[in-house]
DNA sequence: CAAATAATAT
DNA sequence: AATATTATTT
């Protein structure tokens, strides 16, 4: 029933309003310098094949890495922002987008939890073996926190069993059951690694993890979402992309500069990981475990083949 | 002081 | 409900 179309990747733009259709009311609300400087397009721009991964935050170009669009450039003349409000450095109060958890997003957060340890797992770390493009510690620190009540959570009613859902809608997958539907969501899309649930006693737990950031340099390599995206939630296809880099560091005003991060490349595999409990290994590293995990057809992303 | 965690806000 | 943001602790 799924008209096989592997070239609506290709024609994906054509479904697309024009940007004269969207673009209106952003600038009516606001001026065309702001809306651009934000990239505000058409919210609601959510056909069935859609990219719903706004990760990196930073500068999305309004036109993917396909040239065949001279429209691209469009109001994007930009000589520079006089915005009244004597605008100048680039430091101003900008606000990236709501990072969405896409069960590969959090299967690449359970993997680096995991490999660290829940010892070493904190924001910091984590978000540095992710090694995702747009991912900040706070984004890292928000899901952990839930994450850790969701775990908790579990643990709580382990073995009670007590008839009601049990395994859920059926997974057998053999891990956590779900409490139910309404109470996992995300978390249930990912195994959760055994040792989570307890305190993983027999753990000579290993030296610093050896976090491999590469130096920050100073590129601003124009990459649009997608290709974060569909890297981050592909970690299959994951291709070499680019790294783009913003810069990021401490001011002297602790205060932070503009949101445009990056960091990536460095597929997390087993680095110098504490992976070596043999019932640990019992969860996949790299592949649609939120599809097969169960039958449950999570995939937030374009049609890649199925749903 | 930076980072983590807890608590709270949107 | 899912993230963000702030407050408090480490």
């Amino acid at each position: 029933m799924r008209e096989e179309d592997p070239n609506w990747f290709s024609r994906w733009e054509e479904e697309l309003p024009s940007p004269e259709e969207l673009m209106p009311i952003s600038q009516t609300l606001i001026t065309p310098d702001l809306a651009m400087a934000f990239d505000i397009r058409n919210p609601h721009l959510n056909t069935p094949q859609q990219l719903p991964q706004p990760p990196p935050p930073s500068n999305p170009l309004p036109s993917p890495g396909n040239p065949s669009h001279p429209n691209s450039a469009d109001f994007a003349d930009s000589a520079e922002l006089g915005s009244g409000t004597g605008g100048d450095e680039p430091a101003r109060t900008l606000k990236r987008p709501r990072l969405v958890w896409t069960p590969q997003l959090h299967k690449r957060f359970v993997d680096a939890v995991a490999h660290l340890g829940i010892k070493n797992a904190v924001p910091k770390t984590i978000m540095q073996l992710m090694s995702v493009d747009g991912l900040t510690r706070e984004n890292v620190a928000s899901h952990l926190q839930k994450y850790r009540l969701y775990l908790k959570r579990m643990q709580g009613l382990s073995g009670g069993g007590s008839g009601g859902s049990g395994g859920g809608g059926g997974g057998g997958a053999g891990l956590a059951a779900s409490a139910d539907p309404a109470t996992d969501h995300l978390f249930a899309s990912s195994p959760v690694p055994p040792h989570f649930l307890h305190p993983a006693r027999s753990n000579s737990d290993h030296f610093l993890p050896f976090v491999p950031v590469p130096a920050l340099q100073h590129h601003h390599h124009q990459q649009h979402m997608a290709a974060a995206a569909a890297a981050a939630a592909h970690p299959q296809l994951q291709p070499q992309y680019h790294r783009q880099v913003g810069h990021f560091g401490s001011p002297p005003n602790g205060h932070f500069e503009h949101p445009f991060l990056a960091r990536q490349s460095q597929p997390l595999h087993r680095i110098g990981a504490p992976m070596h409990n043999p019932v640990t290994a019992g969860y996949v590293e790299d592949m649609e475990s939120a599809n097969a995990a169960g039958g449950r057809k999570v995939l937030t992303l374009f049609p890649t083949g199925d749903d």
